[in-house]
DNA sequence: CCCATTTATATCGTGCACGATTTAATCGCA
DNA sequence: TGCGATTAAATCGTGCACGATATAAATGGG
């Protein structure tokens, strides 16, 4: 019996769910989204159109796939969610003139008013996780170095 | 001027995106459903019914609720996905005798037999992240860390 | 023993993420 | 200049996460 490539023993002897890393991701997403939902609810935002409006308070008028690139994300996800936040009256939707194919985002004065109301949100935040900022931006840079790689992985 | 309690300044002025620690967490989440989803397609899987099925090869037998404290989740969120499993042969739903309120999850062969097809995945994890499992554990730990902290902290 | 309360699961509606496809505008180049 | 290729956004269908509510079974105090 001599097997060089031998199949690696079954899933749940190798790991188990809680030493998963992408457990661990899929979980503390859930729970942001749980912590920043009855905050979210004051502002009158999903915590997905938060996203969106602190991308454009950072750089308002740009394209959409612009801001796709900023959060990752592509037209089909974004397309309806800018919808209803032009429905909410957030931000305006409007055809570039000189190339009409692309959508150019301007946020309305109530858009930007809104950044005033979510000032109290990275203390908060640091409160809930009990880190001081250096722990966090660490923490941060780690998550975001594992995301490039996956992402660069992906489909080989 | 004597002004103690200042209003904090606005928050793109506090923070950008990139440096949001809830950001990083939504976008590597986002990542790890892109990279497994090929992965999972050989499965006939989604990410999260890979989750259930790694919860019930741990432990398999158990009730809804006891599925969902492991998972973080409750039945308006399990109860159609433990239901397309059902559809797909991986397990059975099946009420308690004992309490006819309870429904209890058992795989079935397929369902065990699926859990061969998945023993590369942490080395692929692994490959793909290019982390150590030292590393890697730690990240994790970590990461668990914050979620335990936020999931306290949820509704004050 | 009865019925209000509690517990376990299911149902429903909304929003998000995404693969696949469509629509429409621009580009490139013969 | 004409037209196939490319690009940007939108549309459509599926599955997941979740708040609110419903259903149905068990529990327990009077």
């Amino acid at each position: 019996m001599h097997d060089e490539e031998t199949t690696p023993p079954k899933l749940t002897d190798q790991v188990r769910l809680d030493d998963l890393l992408c457990f661990a991701v899929y979980s503390a997403n859930n729970a942001f989204n749980r912590f920043y939902k009855p905050v979210m609810a004051e502002l009158g935002l999903t915590y997905p159109q938060f996203l969106v409006m602190i991308a454009l308070w950072e750089a308002d008028g740009v394209r959409v796939s612009h801001l796709g690139e900023r959060l990752g994300l592509e037209s089909n996800t974004l397309t309806p969610v800018l919808k209803r936040m032009e429905g909410l009256g957030l931000l305006e939707r409007k055809r570039d003139r000189s190339d009409e194919r692309q959508v150019l985002l301007h946020l309305t004065d109530k858009g930007r008013a809104l950044e005033n109301e979510a000032s109290g949100l990275p203390a908060c935040v640091l409160e809930a996780t009990g880190l001081d900022p250096a722990e966090l931006i660490t923490l941060r840079n780690e998550i975001e170095r594992i995301r490039a790689k996956l992402e660069s992985a992906t489909g080989r």
